[in-house]
Parts: C-alpha cells; sequence; structure tokens
DNA sequence: GCTTATATTGAAAATCATTCTCAATTAGGT
DNA sequence: ACCTAATTGAGAATGATTTTCAATATAAGC
C-alpha cells in the first residue's frame, strides 16, 4: 500500500510536471511510515532526526503537496496546529480527540453522515466538506 | 433578554472581583445588539466607529472574557478568525457555512447529537464539548 | 472626599504557525 | 554537457492573537 501511494504521488507529479527531489522522497516516506495525524512541526522533527538540512518550509510546501495528489488530507483538531493524516481512497472517518493526554480516535457512522445531508438539503446547502470532532475524555484519563 | 445577559455578565465580574468599565459597557452593547458570528476584528472595527479610542487589544480580551462569563461562545468556522456568538443557556446548534458567500446558517438535530453519545460512549469517552460544521453552497450559491 | 490597593487600558512588542521572497541549486529534457 | 524551469533553505514577512508595561481608572476603606 505504501508503494500505491507513492505511485500515486507520482503520477501526479508527472502530471503537473513537477520534479522529483531528494527531499520530497525523504518527507513521503518519512509521513508514510509515520503514525497518523502529525503535526507539520511534529514531522520536520521527525525528518530532522534522520536527516539534517531540510528546511521546514519544504515540510510545509510538500504536506501541502501531498494533499493536493490525493495522498494526504488535512486536518484542525484545535490546538492551532494543521496535522496530516493519510488518506486512504473513499474512505471517511470523523475524530474523537481526548483533551487530556492528546489522543484521537477515528470513528465512522454512517447514519450521522446521512443525516448531515439531510440537514444540509432542508437548508438547500449542497455540502462539499464537513468536520465532526467529539472533545472530551478517553477512557484512562476519565477519573 | 439584554438584560439578563448583562446581569449575567455583572454577576460573573463581581464574582472574580474584576471592575466594571466604559470600554466593556460598550463592548457588551455593541456584541449584544450585533448580528451572530462576527469575528474579533469586525466587532473592533464596529465599535471603532462609534467609540474611537478602543483598543483591540481590549476587545480580544473582553470577548473572551464573556466567553468565561457564559454569555458568549468562540466558534472556528476555517477561516482563521475566532469569532462569537451569544449564548442562550441550554441551548445548542452547529452551523452550515457557504464557503463562496460566506452565510452561517444554524442547525439544531437531536439526533447527531444522541448519536455522538453514542459513539463517544462506545469508544469510553466522555464528551464535553462537540463541533460539527458543514461546509458546502447555499441554494443562493448553487450553480 | 481623599487615599490606596488593585484592576484595566492602549500601544507597541512579542508570539506562533504558516507563507513568501529570492538567490543558489538541481532535475530532466535536448 | 547545456538550458530552462522547478526546487530548496534561510530568513523575512504575514496575520491573528497575546503579552508587556507604564499610565489610568475603579472601588474600597477611612
Ligand atoms: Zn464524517
Ligand atoms: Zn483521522
Ligand atoms: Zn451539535
Ligand atoms: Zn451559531
Amino acid at each position: 500500500m505504501n508503494l500505491s501511494k507513492k505511485q500515486i504521488f507520482m503520477n501526479y507529479t508527472a502530471a503537473k510536471g513537477l520534479k522529483s527531489t531528494r527531499q520530497r522522497d525523504i518527507i513521503l516516506d518519512c509521513f508514510l511510515s509515520s503514525e497518523q495525524h502529525l503535526s507539520t512541526e511534529e514531522l520536520y522533527l521527525k525528518i530532522k532526526k534522520q536527516n539534517a538540512g531540510i528546511g521546514f518550509a519544504t515540510v510545509y510546501r510538500t504536506l501541502k503537496l501531498f494533499a493536493e495528489a490525493g495522498i494526504a488530507s488535512e486536518i484542525q483538531l484545535g490546538d492551532g496546529q494543521t496535522r496530516y493524516e493519510h488518506l486512504h481512497a473513499g474512505e471517511h472517518h470523523d475524530h474523537l480527540v481526548c483533551t487530556k493526554c492528546g489522543a484521537i480516535v477515528e470513528f465512522a457512522n454512517e447514519t450521522i453522515e446521512q443525516l448531515q445531508k439531510d440537514v444540509a438539503q432542508q437548508h438547500g446547502f449542497t455540502i462539499v466538506t464537513h468536520k465532526l470532532e467529539l472533545y472530551g475524555t478517553c477512557a484512562a484519563c476519565t477519573g
């Protein structure tokens, strides 16, 4: 599956006339081998440990590129930092966030998704995206 | 109802040993007489027109205070600015946002709210707050 | 009303995440 | 190898918000 993400990115850059560079390879490998929901800075620091000399501007630019290419998606979890997660074609999920330990749990609920569409339709809206986040404490942190 | 919001704020500041000032009065009046979902800057500009000499730092501070006092709540609608809306005790709603014209429509759906609680419980989470926003185009903006 | 301790204010500086600028470097086609 | 366009890194710039701090205003206490 990592191979296919790489492939998708290759295709995207090729189609756009973009070049393949050492930096982009390193950042992609690091992103693909990372757990989910890493912030740009977290990924930057992780990369820096293994490969000095990659500027943070490049990491910012490259993550945006991943999102454009459709292999990553940006999420905003209320802590002021943009995070990126792996995007699997056709899949969607929302997030439960523990405000004590920072744990992030993913969930998907078809009924909620459908109800959102209903609500939108009732108001004449055509929905493009949505954001659903539940904030609280996880089992371990709930006293 | 404006009277009672003022009352709630008075009580809050009194209980906290805070002082009542000309600036806070002006900002509160302006906030209460404004449409919903104004950003801090929008409110600042509106105030400035009527009462020169109120610094933006004071507006930022005071809106935060309103939120603490329970008469306003912060919302983040993805445009990078914090907005404040009037908070009515015990009421809750979520938002539909038109990404073309900026229109914001409020909605409340009990079934969605309940399903969120169910999801949280399934994962052992105790939910404190949540955020649900549907982004798309409103009837007028949908080609 | 005057004094005093404390909260508040405005302006400017500081912060923080992110983006932009630009000169130097690199990739890829010829 | 040569040329052109894309890319990079460092630092400056940005934009929203927060902090700092000296000056000012408020509310007690007398
Ligand atoms: Zn969803
Ligand atoms: Zn996720
Ligand atoms: Zn809700
Ligand atoms: Zn609202």
